[in-house]
RNA sequence: GCCGCGGUGGCGGAAUUGGCAGACGCACGGGACUCAAAAUCCCGCGAGGGUUAACCUCAUGUGGGUUCAAUUCCCACCCGCGGCACCA
């Protein structure tokens, strides 16, 4: 036989099973399916490196187990290609994303084939194909029609020096002498922040199943911990604490009387007759008043508004308290009252509220508009500002209510406000601060102070010589009686969704100023294509580049036919990669026209979900999750079966560079995997990958131990050789079947596991076994083969058909392994707990023999000598421990 | 600060879940083969003591505890990595 050339072999194997078609998923077949999913590559410029293969290999392992199980396994790759990476490369050199990606990929392919994994290259999938993304605009328009893509402006990062939006990966934190400061990544120029209208999906709605549903998942206990926290579900209590004694006080001293709602009248009796005449123009409102108390009403706004509500003399249409907003819809009897309209909207500027007005017809012809503009208002309004209003608050302890004394809301410096608010639970007046530790957008953005429970209460009260109150807990009742309503609040905030940049998937809306909408593209007009760009990079204002395109811009509204515009917003990254295993089984469906059917295909029902799904714990609290609640919302939508798109999950440990650092191109310490396949061989490299390590460890990444890994396998090509002919000395060959069996339980229960170090272990023990054996079965040493087969695929095809086979090994059943008693067992003998003796007796000993058998050991007798045995504990099969008294 | 993961020979790491600590591999030392080297094969390889043998003592980040017995369980602490970060 000939040396070991693994280049050779690899090249002649990986040619064979292509041929084959050995990795091939048969869509319809009637075996159990194994669907196994790895993360696919972002193709970028520095190819594939080593860490790549890890998990590549690790699942290629476990694929080809289950396809020796007799499932027909579906082991699919793809690429993920928009991306960062590319366009910045596209903007330096002024190439085209579109042809670097193609460049990109077919490296990356003939990296992945040269080291021979199981990979159905017929189902490779590219996320930048406008076929591909013509299906996930086509998705994006399923969120957009149910509701739950909406614009909203949210802050981006902006830096001054280069005038464009950057990604947050873009931004890096540098320290300075006064603290941490945020920065531009490529100029270092500190970055500022820019409101911009943005699209955004609401996953905050399905944040509630996100958590719950964790539990239908085999995920390691980890990653779902780590989305729980991220997610952030608090159940608590929301309470409202009235504030009373405004500032400064602006009503005249009437007779007056604490009203309703905290605040003061002129005199009973004039409140009275405002109270019926408040009651009447509630019960008959005007049409514009009708329309809008519909808009406003139950907390539609997100604030709370009463209607037809007293204020000193007045009567105020709407009023939204807490934010001190006054609404006013005039008729045209307004042009009468001039002189009492000025008095009344003095008086209550005066007193601290915020006065809009709209006419009667501005409200029925364009409500939406008018919302808006009051939601608009009530934004910029600060919270519990005004006139008696409330503050509600959002506790996870509401039990602690009695021992609240102060509240504390949003604000840039700790101040008394010099409002006070009753706490409803003992009536007691703590006063309302504004403390910067508070913070606006958590739960309602404002906090009851319980310093004797809370350490940042207590610091806060220590800080300002605020009271600290250590009292019994609230009952359940009490808490009701006080309206305490039980809340649920989420840390986790909806998805921004809109990326000012070109190489993404275009958002498929249009605006129609006409229609003042934004309207879906027709399902017939899909993909909205990215068009041809001279520049890549952002524009001056933080647009996408896709914005100075006057002719791809400028288009027809879908519905009225009038002139319209596009979004030039692109989609982010996560957006190709949450559906991507729903693609692969797409093969012809993706191609056509997207339509409901064509995607709740029976491929779909037949694959999903996937069985084992191999990644990094750096996505567990992006793309896992914004995948998952894509597959949530296309799972409302009956679109794909089943509520979790990934039924197994497990993680891979980083392979980091030689320096411990994270391998990229910037830190120059990339290891590319060709040149050790040109040394060492695929196999080799496999081999030295999975054996390394424990596989969910990070680790660093040397070359130390590759040569050991080529040399198992020298000594396995050699083994080939002496099979059946070895004649000698060594171990009998019925005492190698007991080892063979033990390994294959072990190798097998450990793949599962994903404990590959220890079972590449096993097999080199099996391996030196062997190799002190007199002879080797032919028929051993092919079970042999087959347990490599997984790790080493072409060194064990070659070797099989060395032996004789003609069809590939891979092919061949996984083994079963029986379990072997053995007839002699090894027990460890202490004195006290420590080891003294070691003695090999029958499986079958009894107890009182056994005991009798280690007092009779010339060293035990040596050890006991002179002391009594206090007790004897015995261990079957394994040890017996004799206690001596002084 | 909080959450998660980890800490075992010169190095990567094993240890059937409480039962021989250091499997397997790398590196290293000695030997065989060779004119020589590489490759290969054999032997050794935690530390200290010991007549360099048998054997003994110590040793799994540190300090306590539980137990006949602890790398494994409990308590307190130290260090490294990852995530979140005034989250009410």
């Amino acid at each position: 036989m000939k040396k070991y050339n693994p280049k050779a072999i690899e090249a002649k194997w990986q040619k064979v099973w292509a041929k084959q078609k050995l990795n091939l998923a048969k869509d319809g077949s009637k075996k159990p399916k194994f669907y196994a999913l790895i993360e696919f590559p972002f193709p970028s410029g520095d190819g594939l490196h080593v860490g790549h293969m890890r998990s590549y290999t690790a699942l290629d392992v476990v694929a080809r187990k289950r396809r020796a199980e007799g499932y027909e396994v579906l082991y699919p790759i793809g690429w993920d290609a928009f991306g960062l990476p590319t366009e910045n490369y596209a903007i330096k050199t002024g190439r085209q994303p579109a042809l670097i990606t193609k460049q990109n990929t077919t490296r990356y392919r003939k990296q992945l084939q040269s080291l021979g994994f199981s990979f159905d290259w017929s189902r490779e999938v590219n996320t930048t194909d406008p076929n591909y993304y013509k299906w996930t605009q086509w998705l994006f328009l399923q969120f957009f029609k149910k509701g739950l893509a909406y614009k909203a402006k949210i802050a981006i990062n902006w830096c001054p020096k280069d005038k464009i939006g950057l990604a947050n990966e873009e931004v890096v934190t540098r320290s300075t002498g006064s603290g941490q400061v945020e920065v531009c990544e490529r100029c270092g120029t500190a970055v500022e922040q820019r409101e911009k209208d943005q699209w955004l999906l609401a996953i905050t709605k399905y944040a509630d199943r996100l958590d719950r549903e964790l539990d239908l998942v085999d995920y390691p206990e980890p990653v779902k911990l780590q989305q729980r926290n991220w997610i952030g579900r608090r159940e608590g209590a929301e309470i409202e604490f009235k504030v009373i004694n405004p500032t400064p006080d602006p009503l005249p001293e009437g007779e007056g009387e604490v009203g309703e709602f905290g605040y003061h009248t002129t005199d009973p009796n004039t409140w009275r007759v405002l109270q019926d005449r408040a009651l009447e123009m509630r019960k008959s409102p005007t049409p514009a008043e009708k329309i809008l108390w519909q808009s406003l009403r139950n907390n539609s706004t997100g604030s709370h508004f009463r209607r037809q509500q007293i204020i000193w003399k007045f009567i105020a249409d709407f009023v939204c308290l807490e934010k001190a907003l006054v609404i006013e819809v005039d008729g045209d009897i307004h042009d009468y009252q001039k002189v009492e309209d000025e008095e009344r909207s003095t008086f209550l500027r005066e007193s601290g509220f915020k006065v809009i007005r709209f006419h009667n017809d501005e409200v029925i012809k364009n409500t939406s508009l008018v919302v808006e503009k009051i939601k608009d208002q009530l934004k910029a309004l600060p919270f519990g500002e005004g006139l008696g209003g409330v503050i509600k608050i959002f506790t996870t302890r509401p039990e602690t209510i009695f021992g609240v004394t102060f509240i504390a809301r949003a604000g840039k410096a700790d101040r008394f406000t010099g409002e006070y608010a009753v706490n409803p639970a003992n009536q007691e007046k703590i006063p309302i601060w504004e403390a910067e530790y508070v913070m606006d957008g958590v739960g309602t953005g404002a906090v009851m102070g319980v310093p004797a429970h809370d350490e940042r209460d207590l610091e806060f009260a220590k800080k300002h010589n605020l009271p600290i109150k250590d009292v019994p807990m609230a009952d359940q009742e009490t808490l009701t009686k006080i309206g305490a309503k039980p809340h649920t609040t989420y840390k986790l905030r909806d998805w921004v969704f809109s990326r000012q940049r070109y190489w993404g998937e275009p958002i498929p809306l249009i605006f129609c100023a006409k229609c003042n909408e934004w309207q879906p593209v027709p399902d017939k007009d899909l993909p909205v294509k990215l068009p041809k760009v001279k520049k890549y990079e952002p524009t001056d204002n933080g647009d996408s580049p896709l914005a100075n395109i006057k002719s791809w811009v400028e288009t027809k509204c879908p519905k009225c036919g009038g002139a319209a515009r596009r979004e030039t917003d692109v989609m982010p990254n996560w957006a190709g990669s949450s559906w991507y295993y729903l693609a692969y089984l797409m093969k012809k469906a993706i191609g056509q026209r997207p339509t409901s059917l064509g995607l709740a295909s029976s491929n779909i029902k037949h694959w999903l979900p996937v069985d084992w799904y191999n990644g990094g714990m750096e996505h567990t609290t992006l793309h896992l999750l914004y995948s998952r609640f894509w597959h949530k919302v296309l799972n409302d939508l009956k679109l794909v079966p089943g509520k979790e798109p990934y039924a197994k999950r497990t993680s891979h440990g980083l392979i980091l560079a030689h320096d411990g650092e994270k391998m990229s191109k910037s830190r120059g310490n990339v290891v590319n995997p060709d040149e050790l396949v040109k040394r060492f061989g695929a196999d080799t490299l496999r081999i030295y990958e999975m054996f390394m390590g424990p596989f969910g460890q990070a680790i660093a990444w040397s070359e130390d131990g590759l040569v050991g890994s080529r040399r198992f396998l020298e000594r396995v090509w050699k083994m080939a050789e002496k099979v059946d002919k070895k004649k000698g000395k060594g171990v009998a060959v019925s005492d190698l079947n007991p080892k063979l069996q033990s390994t294959i339980i072990k190798v097998g229960e450990d793949i599962e596991a994903m404990k590959f170090n220890t079972a590449i272990s096993s097999l080199m023990i099996l391996l030196n076994e062997f190799e002190a054996a007199a002879s080797i079965p032919a028929q051993f040493f092919k079970t042999f083969l087959k347990l490599l087969s997984p790790f080493a695929p072409h060194l064990a095809d070659e070797l099989w058909h060395h032996l004789g086979e003609k069809k590939s090994i891979h092919l061949a059943p996984w083994p079963k392994g029986e379990k072997i008693a053995s007839e002699k067992v090894k027990i460890v003998i202490q004195i006290n707990g420590k080891t003294r003796d070691l003695i090999e007796v029958s499986a079958k000993i009894s107890e009182l023999e056994l005991k009798q058998l280690v007092l009779e050991q010339p060293k035990v007798i040596n050890w006991v000598k002179g002391k009594e045995v206090v007790k004897t504990i015995v261990v079957p099969r394994r040890l017996v421990n004799l206690v001596l008294g002084d």
